[in-house]
RNA sequence: UGCGAGGUAGAGCAGAGGUAGCUCGUCGGGCUCAUAACCCGAAGGUCAGGGGUUCGAAUCCUCUCCUCGCUACCA
């Protein structure tokens, strides 16, 4: 570690327009987090930074859409993903948020400083202006009929058809996908940022000074560099973000790009009044952890801004990860295909470790990488239950009924070479696991640590304790060669507590309270030594660590997965409800009114002119009803088709569109949105009677 | 289109001139303290594909295909 006496680690400040996903936590904040911990538990001093990024137009637009203010968005989206991240354990050392008054201060400031010192051109251009809506315009909110295939949905940067990029001036009949109005050209000026001018900086510490950064960062620099950079806008027309700090700016906000990596600033002034020290002095280490889709902007822009402004350290590294899939598809928050990390912290309740462990052996670390479900059980089951917490509880319990419940004395004189490499083997895997993780090789590092318990339960099985106990007589004649065994794997239990730490912080918290040590043993420098616990010391019962997930656990969620897919013809979905306050207290006559039945979907069409809805024909045993229900934007009329579904069967019918509706689907509606049928646990005759 | 990264057993990865290996999974056997660990054995790969260099290529050269990212206004 050497010359660097601090470690600033930032991991990307995430989007406020959405929850966070499992390939957020894969690609970057489940790597920093186990970076930092490591670093915390080497005792050096580190400062984990992170927050949320709360301006740029698509947070106006989607606030616009729901009729809502950005603020809002940005206000609920902070909890979600905050509250994602702290049920994770991703520790870090303040969250914080783009919006606040220091970094409005901060990025505000470090623009002005460039453009007192002269680093911004000024220039004038046109740009295409939804006059309705009153705001200008990126290509992608500008819709139009694409020149080449005729598709009338072609976006004005690119047709998704036939996937041909466009310009807005190429789009035939182009409107705003704000308001519908044809936008118009106008003039525009706004400050831009030379990059060309720090060409032979970045060459020279980017590709001459950082050629161990991955293949994969350093192959997109190099590219981008040897292209040559160009003047970039670092200011853009909006009313929301960091006003532009300059008296001739009315309406100018910072790029959220420019103002986004300031925000890590801005996040440890507000953490720290020492912050100055992980910014400025020369012995920091500064790494960014970031998905691929970032790299330009961190290893390019942001190292350019901070030498343009001066006195600022660059980032040593940045270890940006690849992506995730799921199931085979790659992951899309619009159509829903996800694995959100609200909804697993629910349905997987204290099983965070599990996920953790799963996305740091599977992490996409040099190519894109699949996560399914079968893999996460297969992992949880095989490796986490079947080695690492079987061989803690097989010690706790030979422990408990060999030992008397005590940690039992180690006789050195019957020390044999079987003891000796056991020790060995942990030093050795001690130094792989430094090694892997200082050179962000974490999937390299957790397996190494299976790979102690493994011959932890080689070692034990070697040894056969239990053997040596057959009778009463056996055993007191063996006691001392069993104690040594027990002795040796309670040590190396406390050691696995250490190694699996940075990986699996709940884990080692468990395995201490079940040895009864302080979690200051979990410190690094502890990793290798074999007097973690103490002789004679009673410890607490075994408990399982992992338990194994069954199948249809696994069915449940690869189900939910695919329901919730909105397809890509549907309009997005609705706006998510705010949590409904609590209706008031009804009787149970006023209960019993209703009559609910569960019935099956015969056949379902969309409604004509109608976003929203799909007509079903519903069997509810005696009859059939129609049944017109807003539910088209998260379901295709065909994959609903056989499924059953609970009706409101006396409901007054109801005409909707023309079509007289005979009912009411019981729907569940999450915190984002998105709708599931409430359905019988298992299938039931149609017609049932639901009470 | 151009550029970058990647494509090795069912899955996750290693190997960067000497004839393909690790972990998990699968199958068969032994053993059993334990949520079936550990041991022994087996099956499973034209190393994305074609061409070339070489005594010898997963590895070097070349062309092609596929996946993902970037391509500067999608944060």
């Amino acid at each position: 570690m050497g010359k660097f006496n601090r470690y600033l680690i930032t991991a990307a400040l995430p989007y406020a327009n959405g929850p966070v996903h499992i390939g957020h936590l894969a690609g970057c904040y489940i790597p920093a987090d186990i970076y930092v911990r490591y670093l915390r538990a080497k005792k050096a001093d580190v400062k984990f930074i992170g927050g949320t990024d709360e301006h740029g137009v698509p947070i106006t637009i989607k606030a616009m859409k729901e009729n809502v203010s950005p603020q809002d968005i940005v206000d609920k989206y902070h909890k979600i993903i905050s509250d994602s991240f702290t049920d994770m354990g991703i520790s870090f050392d303040i969250f914080s948020r783009t919006t606040n008054q220091v970094h409005h201060e901060t990025a505000a400031a470090f623009f002005k400083k460039m453009y007192d010192d002269g680093l911004f051109e000024e220039k004038e251009s046109e740009q295409f202006y939804d006059e309705k809506a009153k705001v200008f315009l990126a290509d992608r909110y500008i819709v139009g009929t694409c020149p080449k295939c005729g598709n009338p949905g072609a976006y004005g940067d690119q047709c998704e058809k036939c996937g041909t990029s466009l310009s807005p001036d190429e789009l035939i009949n182009p409107r705003s996908t704000l308001s519908d109005a044809t936008p118009v050209k106008k003039v525009t000026k706004h400050w831009y940022m030379p990059l060309q001018n720090y060409e032979p900086f970045l060459k020279e510490w980017l590709l001459e000074g950082h050629k161990e950064w991955k293949n994969n960062v350093y192959g997109q620099c190099k590219s981008w560099l040897d292209n040559g950079l160009q003047s970039r806008a670092m200011t853009r027309d909006s009313s929301w973000g960091v006003k532009v700090p300059l008296p001739d700016a009315e309406g100018k906000v910072l790029y959220v790009w420019f103002d986004a990596p300031i925000g890590y600033i801005s996040a440890t002034k507000e953490l720290t009044p020492d912050w100055a020290d992980y910014w400025c002095k020369d012995d920091t280490k500064l790494v960014h952890f970031i998905g691929k889709d970032n790299i330009v902007f961190h290893c390019v822009i942001f190292p350019a801004m901070l030498k343009a402004h001066g006195g600022f350290v660059l980032p040593e590294n940045v270890p940006a990860n690849e992506f995730l899939n799921i199931e085979g598809e790659k992951v899309s928050t619009s159509r829903n295909w996800a694995v959100w990390v609200h909804d697993y912290v629910k349905d997987f309740p204290d099983q965070q470790d599990v996920l953790r462990y799963v996305l740091c052996s599977t992490a996409p670390e040099t190519k894109d990488n699949d996560f399914t479900w079968k893999d996460f059980q297969q992992r949880n089951n095989s490796e986490l239950v079947d080695i690492f917490s079987n061989f803690v509880h097989r010690t706790m319990v030979l422990m408990h009924k060999l030992c008397g419940g005590k940690v039992p004395a180690f006789h050195q004189e019957l020390k044999d070479e079987k003891d000796d490499a056991l020790l060995a083997n942990l030093l050795a895997s001690r130094q792989k696991i430094e090694d892997s993780l200082e050179n962000f090789r974490q999937r390299e590092a957790l397996a190494e640590v299976i790979n102690v318990a493994r011959e932890g339960n080689k070692y034990l099985q070697e040894k056969g304790p239990w053997l040596l106990a057959k009778t009463p007589e056996l055993q007191a004649q063996h006691q001392k060669e069993i104690d040594n065994c027990l002795h040796l794997c309670l040590q190396l239990t406390a050691n696995l507590a250490i190694l699996i730490n940075p990986f699996l912080p709940f884990t080692a918290k468990k395995i201490c309270h079940m040895l009864k040590v302080v979690d200051r043993m979990l410190e690094w420098e502890n990793a290798g030594s074999l007097k973690l616990v103490s002789v004679g010391y009673s410890l607490r019962p075994p408990e399982y660590l992992f338990t194994k997930i069954d199948d249809a656990k696994i069915k449940e969620q690869v189900d939910k997965l695919h329901a919730g897919l909105i397809k890509p013809t549907a309009p997005a979905a609705t706006p998510a409800a705010a949590p409904k306050e609590e209706k008031a207290e009804i009787q149970y006559d006023d209960f019993a009114k209703l009559d609910l039945r569960v019935g099956t979907i015969l056949s379902a069409e969309k409604v004509e002119k109608a976003d929203k809805l799909l007509k079903l024909q519903v069997d509810i045993g005696t009859e059939k009803r129609t049944v017109v229900s807003g539910i088209a934007a998260h379901f295709k009329p065909e994959e609903i088709i056989g499924r059953q579904v609970t009706l409101v069967a006396n409901l007054a019918p109801r005409k909707m569109r023309g079509i007289e509706s005979q009912g009411m689907i019981l729907m569940a509606e999450d915190a984002t949105g998105k709708l599931v049928f409430v359905n019988p646990d298992a299938a039931v005759a149609p017609g049932s009677e639901v009470r």
